[in-house]
DNA sequence: CACCACCCCTGGACGC
DNA sequence: TGCGTCCAGGGGTGGT
């Protein structure tokens, strides 16, 4: 379940390697998956990768050329790196996990792999990187690092939704998944079920400091791994030791002092966790 | 336009 | 052991 911070520490492990490397193939087993035109052109065949990015969940490679590839890594998608020396041997790729739909092949004989069971992710192929910017990411609200306070504040004001879903929309903030957005709540004290416009400029501020530590601290810890989070150089992540309500229900709250039971329920259609002492219910 | 229910899909957990 | 059932989750779509 990717999302912020794991979606970055993909991104910083993929740059190390592709940066600067040059496509020598791509090999599609599951051609739909991919939305937009997919040839060995769109695909990057031949060209040099220019850039890694990142908006909120969403990853792009951006070649030489300008042309792109978004990737969505949805519920269960990987962008894994396989090096030579772990390939059995050279031209012959190695046993792949089920599920690779996409695979790269670099000069020098780097692998890149798109594996996704579920197939809540994909991949979108943009002839110029205006077009992922205008056709895909225009749609997505600023990025969860980079929002600022009153930005945040008057969108939450624009709608009547709870709190934890309007953080969840990505039209208005771009990088919470259920994960975090519990985590955020919980590091501010507030419930859930606050309506979004009844958030005031205080602590609009005070959400965006919290996200701001809770997803740098997130990715200095490579992320959370609950089931098969893993970056591109297959390493796993340690924040979900820290989680202090996500999939924590019926257990003790961590805050010092507290020790109430935290309590989940359906909120926006999303199964939700919080302290019932901790974070102050709306009035 | 805003919001909501519903659907997509698979693997893991759980019950029998 | 093996089978069935339920559930998780992001986001797109179509209905209200």
């Amino acid at each position: 379940m990717p999302e912020l911070p794991e979606v970055e520490c993909v991104r910083r492990s993929l740059e190390r390697h592709v940066l600067g490397r040059r496509v020598s193939s791509v090999r599609v087993t599951r051609p739909d998956i991919i939305v937009g035109k997919h040839t060995p052109d769109t695909l990057l065949t031949g060209q040099r990768i220019a850039q890694v990015i990142r908006h909120g969940k969403q990853l792009a490679l951006v070649a030489d050329t300008g042309r792109c590839v978004a990737v969505h890594l949805g519920m269960s998608g990987q962008l894994c790196l396989i090096q030579p020396q772990d390939q059995p041997q050279a031209n012959k790729p190695p046993k792949l996990p089920p599920h690779t739909h996409v695979l790269w092949r670099f000069e020098e004989g780097l692998l890149m792999r798109f594996t996704d069971p579920r197939r809540f992710g994909g991949l979108w192929t943009f002839d110029q990187r205006e077009d992922l910017h205008s056709l895909r990411w225009a749609r997505l609200g600023p990025d969860a690092l980079l929002i600022t306070p009153s930005d945040l504040h008057r969108r939450l004001f624009k709608t009547k939704r709870p709190l934890k879903a309007a953080l969840l929309n990505q039209n208005l903030v771009a990088g919470l998944g259920n994960i975090y957005v519990d985590e955020l709540l919980f590091g501010i004290g507030l419930h859930p079920l606050w309506l979004a416009d009844q958030i005031d400029a205080l602590q609009a501020a005070a959400l965006v400091r919290r996200m701001r530590t809770l997803l740098s601290g997130a990715i200095s810890r490579g992320g959370s791994t609950l089931r098969d989070y893993v970056d591109a150089e297959n390493k796993t992540g340690t924040q979900q030791h820290r989680h202090k309500v996500y999939g924590r229900s019926g257990l003790g709250c961590k805050r010092r002092g507290c020790g109430a039971q935290i309590v989940s329920d359906q909120v926006a259609g999303r199964t939700t966790a919080w302290c019932p002492r901790c974070q102050a219910q709306p009035t």
